[in-house]
RNA sequence: GCGCCCAUAGCUCAAUUGGAUAGAGCAACAGCCUUCUAAGCUGUAGGUUAGUGGUUCGAGUCCACUUGGGCGUACCA
């Protein structure tokens, strides 16, 4: 609809070049006595024409060419909106494209021949997964989903380092744990990884070397069986909820391959790094921002300032068009960092899209429970995932704008857990499915022949909902937005189940019926496209 | 102290990125199954969009200040 008024409005303009000077946008009222589509024009014209937007709307309408076998009335409204209402023949052709299109209705080839990188989860494998992971897990998932929806080739990447302080507390963590096995009286530290799992791993490590790693360094096997386990671990909890990352990234192979060395030398050269107190300081104050920060410590260990521009140069280097990295809310101080520098040598930082997402607050019975991997008092996704399932997982995370502080009570999610609006989609798709399986037996088929007898009320809201779907694909992919998928399932599904209950098809004059049935069809096809983008399964039974 | 983010119905969240009368679900109340799945549908009730001022044809949305919360503010990542 808003590409057919779209080309209208470019004809229009040739007659009135005003058109030309503003941008056109049109909207979907939110009421539908307001019709179908409508154009604010002529208000954002009165300041320069210095006219009633009411008079401007007029002149607007009568150099529209309107057919009226399209557009079945257009009046002005309110302070000057242009309301265009449709005829409902012009819509039902929809139903046809999604019964053509099937599972690549709603995809579009508007980014197509561009790759996007979307970097997301990045936990160092100190510890299985936690709830917060989940968010950032299934939010960058769902939003390389939408980028491939709109044509881009995406690589979904996990960052990680497996180096530095936290590994060498792990590997002794696992030491220490192993000793313990083999009977020595340890004192274990009280900022040591407490968890569970670092004892499975110790004892893993006993039953395959016995106590000839006794005298084994942290940094040695202990680390590395540690890190292997984690890893796997972390591997098949994201599998669990159908993520599969392309590619790992190990910060270690930008120390292997010299990247660090030489980022050095190139801020040395471009005079954008000097040295104080016998640290390597980046010039950030000059570049714009709060203060100077360093990059190389007085021990020559780096921060992770450094090996962070070096991992976004590699993805310069590897030609990606977009860059997505989706971090919690810990991280919107360094951000910043990393883009100023990437800009002073040259890099078109708009390329990159760092999304913060705000962190999910745990209560239990009220109570905010505080999540450390150190401490071991965090929920872990998998006893989420235990709980509750993957689909709901997913839904739940999915459903909230990543800015919103989510709250999260454990004992009413687990409760409640039938109240998600997920099980309304998927009942919905279920009993479409279950729609089918009667009609089978009944002589009767799904028909595009009579779409024209499609005229109830709940019919006509249905297909208009179809309609928005392509659109909002394309919001949500461009404002890097699942919820508003999810937020438009949940009004799909509402306009079906209305139609569903108003507009029967056993009982019903064939033709009708069988148009009817053609838009079930449809609607079975959106829902489940839509629930495939947020990586929730359409059930064909509930 | 400073920086970023957040505040919408009793609860959890929407609101087409500045549009017309702020909407859903849950919880509460009253109804609807002898025909396609009642995990559904219909109705009632629930709001000074945290507060104050500003910007304009028009503000939940933008700006300023205030209040309350989250995350940072390291030669940790």
């Amino acid at each position: 609809m808003k590409n057919y008024l779209t080309s209208l409005f470019a004809e229009t303009a040739q007659k009135l070049s005003y058109l030309k000077e503003i941008q056109i946008t049109f909207d979907r009222p939110k009421v539908e006595t307001h019709g179908d589509v409508s154009s604010n024009a002529a208000m954002l014209l009165t300041k320069m024409l210095k006219k009633n937007p009411r008079e401007i709307a007029n002149e607007i309408i009568a150099g529209l060419n309107i057919d009226s076998t399209i557009i079945s009335k257009v009046e002005i409204a309110g302070p000057g909106f242009i309301n265009f209402f449709f005829q409902p023949v012009f819509l039902i052709e929809k139903i046809k494209n999604i019964l053509d299109e099937q599972d690549a209705f709603g995809k579009s080839k508007k980014h197509a021949g561009k790759r996007a990188n979307v970097e997301f989860v990045s936990a160092n494998p100190t510890g299985p997964l936690t709830v917060g992971h989940g968010r950032n897990a299934v939010c960058g998932d769902t939003i390389a989903n939408l980028l491939e929806w709109t044509g881009y080739e995406v690589d979904r990447e996990y960052y990680f380092n497996n180096a530095g302080r936290q590994m060498r507390v792990l590997g002794d963590s696992v030491r220490l744990r192993y000793l313990e096995l083999l009977g020595d009286v340890i004192e274990f530290p009280e900022d040591y990884y407490q968890g569970d799992y670092i004892k499975s791993i110790a004892e893993s490590l006993k039953s395959e070397f016995g106590d000839s790693l006794r005298n084994e360094s942290a940094e040695g096997k202990f680390k590395e069986k540690a890190e292997k386990e984690i890893f796997l671990d972390i591997e098949k909890t994201l599998q669990r909820l159908k993520i599969n990352h392309k590619n790992f990234f190990n910060e270690n192979s930008l120390y292997e391959e010299k990247k660090i060395e030489s980022l050095l030398k190139t801020f040395a050269d471009k005079n954008l790094s000097y040295e104080k107190e016998g640290a390597i300081w980046l010039k950030l104050s000059e570049l714009g921002n709060q203060q100077d920060k360093v990059i190389v410590k007085s021990t020559g260990e780096p921060t992770y300032r450094l090996p962070d521009v070096a991992y976004h140069i590699t993805k310069f280097e590897r030609n990606y068009d977009l860059m997505v990295d989706l971090f919690g809310s810990d991280h919107n101080a360094t951000y910043p960092d990393v883009m100023a520098a990437l800009q002073a040598l040259g890099y078109d930082s708009s390329k990159v899209k760092v999304l913060i997402h705000q962190f999910v607050t745990i209560t239990q019975n009220g109570e905010i429970v505080k999540m450390s991997t150190r401490k071991a008092n965090y929920v872990t996704l998998d006893e989420l995932t235990d709980e509750v399932g993957a689909d709901v997982v997913r839904y739940f995370f999915n459903m909230r704008n990543i800015s919103t502080h989510m709250n999260f009570d454990l004992a009413l999610a687990k409760k409640h857990s039938d109240e998600n609006p997920v099980f309304y989609l998927q009942y919905a798709h279920a009993r479409i499915c279950s729609i089918i399986r009667t009609i089978e037996n009944e002589n009767l088929t799904a028909s595009t022949d009579h779409l024209d007898l499609l005229i109830a009320d709940e019919e006509q809201k249905l297909i208009r909902k179809l309609h928005q779907f392509e659109e909002e694909v394309l919001l949500a992919a461009e404002y890097f937005e699942p919820n508003r998928i999810a937020t438009y399932l949940e009004e799909l599904a509402a306009s079906f189940h209305k139609f569903y209950t108003f507009c029967r098809i056993l009982g019903t004059e064939k033709n009708l019926a069988e148009a009817r049935i053609a838009l079930a069809l449809a609607t079975k096809i959106v829902i489940k496209n839509g629930l495939s983008i947020l990586g929730v399964s359409a059930p064909e039974r509930m």
